[in-house]
DNA sequence: TAACTTGTACTAGCTTCGTAGTACAACTAC
DNA sequence: GTAGTTGTACTACGAAGCTAGTACAAGTTA
């Protein structure tokens, strides 16, 4: 389902967080689909069934997600509805500035960002 | 010179790590220019001496700062003549990638991401 | 109701990270 | 050579972060 590397610098529920936040937004996990529980998913990746609840908690507290006791965790069809673009285009614009905050002090312009994004969509449509 | 904030939560040394290299990057260092001692830069940041000096020293590993033992520590002329260009375009790669892969996770597009860049580059022409 | 499933709260241990303190080494200038 | 700079190594403490263990609560199903 998902994979992780406790090896890696990212802590695991970071992993486990930006893997399922992925998942969904590339549509490999659809609304209102169910995910596995937090004990299945906690065997299966060999981590503490806490660390699984604790990203699903998270995911639920941005909308992400829908739990439900007893039952089990979902992918929420709210979030999808309500979210205001303006919402989304704010964390955009907040990832943007870190960004550009970190391009600045290497000494790059954001003319220099733009190239390189651009080169990037060149290369993605061929 | 500087200026910390020890509330956020970027811890001090990265701070200082970006704003110097940020103030060269933008021209406020010039080559050659000399930077306060370790001990001075502590007092004035109300840091302990040490936080600055791994500082210099990750900087001078980078190539930026060069430090004489009894004389000071100065930006480094070296780097921005000997830096291969190539270098330089493989780091920049290489945070695009990172921040790429990061609005990928929040279900943004390349597209999304040239949008608002381009965007910012009209607002900061006018 | 009773058994079973689900997510949750609380706690504790471990590790890593960041910073400070102190003592040291290299170098300069007189 | 000696005093006074400079940066550096080593150590240790405190705090925060991450994960695991265990026990609990809410809900479902028969």
């Amino acid at each position: 389902m998902f994979s992780l590397s406790p090896s890696h610098p990212m802590p695991l529920y970071a992993q486990l967080t930006r893997a399922i936040r992925f998942a969904i937004a590339t549509g490999r996990l659809q609304v209102g689909q169910q995910l596995p529980t937090v004990r299945q998913l906690a065997v299966e990746l060999r981590v503490n069934a806490n660390t699984v609840a604790k990203v699903y908690a998270e995911l639920e507290r941005s909308g992400v997600l829908e739990t439900r006791r007893g039952v089990g965790t979902f992918v929420s069809a709210r979030h999808f509805a309500a979210v205001h673009p303006d919402e989304h285009e704010k964390h955009l614009t907040e990832l943007v500035d870190r960004f550009l905050e970190e391009a600045g002090a290497m000494g790059f312009s954001l003319d220099d960002v733009l190239d390189q994004l651009q080169s990037r969509r060149k290369k993605e449509t061929t």
